[in-house]
DNA sequence: GAGAACAGTTCGGTCACCGAACTGTTTTCA
DNA sequence: TGAAAACAGTTCGGTGACCGAACTGTTCTC
């Protein structure tokens, strides 16, 4: 496959490429563009960051996660470490390049919200965690109008958002309350299933 | 787009649903995050309107053109309609809820061009018609600092663009000027294919 | 030390994607 | 007017990605 590129195109041999596509989208399509990647990605934001997590939140099949976790790892938007602190466990987490996505993670987020709102509302809202103001839609909060950094977002449940089933995930759970992005969700504290959701 | 969700969770199968997300972002994805989606709609910003430009532009197999075109219109996102003044032929135009994907669009190509540039510079890069300064990652102008609507928008050639080859097709040499978005790239009349210089 | 949680891997079936060839209609030109 | 080309898809067989479920080996807790 490697040969198929001639000298003026991407040298480099990602893992579904669009040949012959002289525009910076496509490139970005090779990295970002597989199916379940950008929900990986938002989980990330989120602050998953352990395998299971993003298993059981995205009901994604294992393998493919494995693939894609790997390939964001190798193109340098998620890294790879041992867990801080107590666990010897592997993490993900988005790294500056994957930080640099958040505009694109947004616009499609608020897309999708305007043109398939719930009932009720969005699902979710951002907010500037300075004024809990909701952000508009090209980045900036519409109380303050400061262009907001990612690490100043909160999601915050909304009015379109389903009730809590019974059976949620940790991270559906953890995501009924505000959450700063880029923040670790769940405690590091492994999960035990004795009773569901009732500790602390 | 007179259709809308029904119930509190999607009811309708997408063409590849993500069950059980509860963001916006999976309803997103549904409509355009299948292989080539982002890229057909690039073109349509480009101001590509024919199946057979899409086509030549993309090297995307024809079934699967027809496919997203399709599936495009059915989600409201292209206006399937007769091409204006004179041919009879059809062409497929941004609506409304398409134009509203420019700035994830635009976050993406921004983020292709930031982390795989091409040498010498960035491949296309987008300006602000009314003073020719180019527009930054958040859809603002870097000149006036005003917030661009799309329509302003001109897209230009980049000093990583490689040169334009002996057989490119018509929409990648006709994207060799600047060109106004959402303006028909292409004459309305018919190519002839004098250019390639060989007889049958 | 037993059992559970965890992080993947393996496997067979299904479906989407791919490239090439083909069909039927419209347009152009001699 | 008639032939040829352009056009907008459709059809088809091969390949690979995705899917759900089961499985493996390690780590952690009690």
């Amino acid at each position: 496959m490697t040969e198929l590129f001639s000298a003026s195109v991407s040298p480099m041999t990602l893992p579904r490429d669009y040949r012959g596509q002289t525009c910076a989208l496509s490139r970005s399509m090779e990295v970002v563009g597989e199916r379940w990647t950008l929900l990986v990605l938002r989980d990330a934001f989120y602050g998953v960051r352990r395998f299971g997590e993003f298993a059981a939140h995205l009901a994604v099949p294992r393998a493919v996660l494995t693939d894609r976790l790997t390939t964001l790892v190798e193109a340098g938007v998620l890294d790879r470490r041992p867990e801080t602190g107590t666990g010897r466990r592997e993490v993900y987490v988005l790294t500056p390049k994957g930080i640099a996505l958040w505009p694109a993670v947004r616009a499609l987020t608020a897309w999708g919200e305007e043109f398939y709102a719930a009932e009720g509302g969005p699902r979710r809202v951002f907010r500037h965690v300075d004024d809990d103001a909701p952000i508009g839609p090209e980045g900036r909060c519409t109380g303050c109008g400061a262009a907001v950094p990612v690490g100043d977002v909160l999601v915050t449940p909304g009015q379109g958002l389903p009730p809590l089933a019974e059976d949620a995930d940790p991270v559906t759970a953890a995501l009924a309350r505000p959450h700063r992005l880029l923040t670790p969700l769940l405690t590091t504290a492994p999960q035990r299933r004795t009773t569901r959701g009732s500790h602390p």
